[in-house]
DNA sequence: CAGATTAATATGTGCAGACATATAAAACAA
DNA sequence: TTGTTTTATATGTCTGCACATATTAATCTG
């Protein structure tokens, strides 16, 4: 061992990561069992089982009862993308933020939003659409139905002073939610709202998010043209 | 506790996770202590310490020592992106997957890239494009450059049986990476080789990957118009 | 030989206790 | 009052041990 050579998890966990790195323990080849590696290291079973299970959770290791552990043949590599509140997002970025609703009102769903949120079609949700500001260019367009149903609070809510994005934060509990990442030009209307030229590429994040099975809210962000979300292996 | 009452580490977190969830500990509170917890439900203070952990590690709680741990105040969703090797990317969508070298040839690097990369300009790398196909329809188009300093072999892969990706995989360790998602529109060059419109909005994935310090490969990934990527909190 | 049973083994989880470490709060000093 | 030192406390981590559980491998049985 070189550094951190503590016999501590972490420790331990990055000697591990360079056997893995380095290829000392090939890609789908058996791996010494936690006891050995306890007495190699000196120390208890519980830390160098501790050490590895960190690195079988983000996908390194392939780990089975009896039959041993194996480097994992396919490292997935697993992205951690954090989602934070569209205010937070673009105050980090040292701009300042604003907020404008563009229309809220309670409205038959359409089917297609219905029917994959597992309601009775035409059924009445709140529709707010907005746009977030970052230095009062416009940021992205927030697209949002709400089921009212499950929330009777948000008809009094007003829109216009709090952006749904954290008005459902402060009062709505969920449990689970489906995300996705895509790429959309921007029709007429919302390349007017953006200030954008119509047919821009647009970043697009749709996301439904669910409290068990009860759908709470489902939302469409459009981000203006040039944005970028960016993280780390 | 309702279900799952079982004084495990499981069930103990998700009556934790409940708590949280429907507002009977309140975002900002204190929540009680370790061993308070452990004496309610009665069990070690590790087992309270696993569930705790890894609902901070999920950024719901809030811990610091002496302080105490509380329900975090804005509960950045974190989203993990399992990002696959292509091959069974498109696999895994039941298609047939086919891989066609569009050009490969060592030449120096854009200044744009060597210096986010952190080499001489000028430094000649090995440049590679192809596109990936799924059922013959074209599904992403790869634009990769390969440090060929720090992998010489990589002059003599024929990329035109095995995609790059799936060979840096082989071959090249890294111990981690930048990645960015974003949306484009489609140039005359990418539309053609997609099969797409010119000024469709692409969908795309740039990516650089370290060895620790050095630079191993940067990755341009445009996938076909239409293509999504999915995920659940 | 094929199928069912049993044993062996590596990981998964739990407990009680100990010490380490960060840090908020209290006590103290200038 | 203000800055510094001390103390108390909650979390972080480790140990040694035990038993649970999944699953492979060996053994038995018809």
């Amino acid at each position: 061992m070189t550094l951190a050579d503590t016999n501590s998890w972490r420790g331990i966990q990055t000697e591990l990561l360079r056997r893995i790195n380095e290829r000392e323990w090939l890609p789908g080849g058996l791996v010494p069992n936690e006891a050995d590696l306890a007495q190699e290291f000196g120390c208890a079973r519980a830390t160098v089982n501790r050490a590895m299970r960190e690195l079988a959770d983000a996908g390194l290791l392939d780990r089975r009862r009896k039959a041993g552990t194996r480097v994992a043949l396919h490292p997935t590599s697993r992205v951690i993308l954090d989602i934070p509140i569209i205010r937070l997002e673009v105050e980090q970025r040292g701009a300042e933020w604003r907020y404008g609703l563009v229309e809220s009102r309670v409205t038959p769903a359409p089917l297609a939003l219905t029917s994959r949120l597992g309601l009775p079609r035409g059924t009445e949700m709140l529709h707010v659409t907005g746009l977030h500001y970052a230095d009062n260019r416009p940021f992205l367009h927030e697209d949002r139905w709400i089921n009212i149903n499950l929330l009777p609070m948000a008809r009094d809510a007003d829109f216009s002073q709090v952006s749904a994005n954290e008005w459902l934060i402060q009062h709505a509990p969920y449990t689970g939610g489906d995300i996705g990442f895509s790429a959309m030009n921007a029709d007429a209307r919302l390349a007017e709202l953006l200030d954008a030229s119509e047919g821009s590429a647009l970043f697009v994040v749709d996301r439904i998010t669910w409290d068990k099975d009860t759908p709470v809210t489902s939302v469409r962000l459009s981000y203006a043209p040039g944005y970028r979300m960016n993280t780390k292996i």
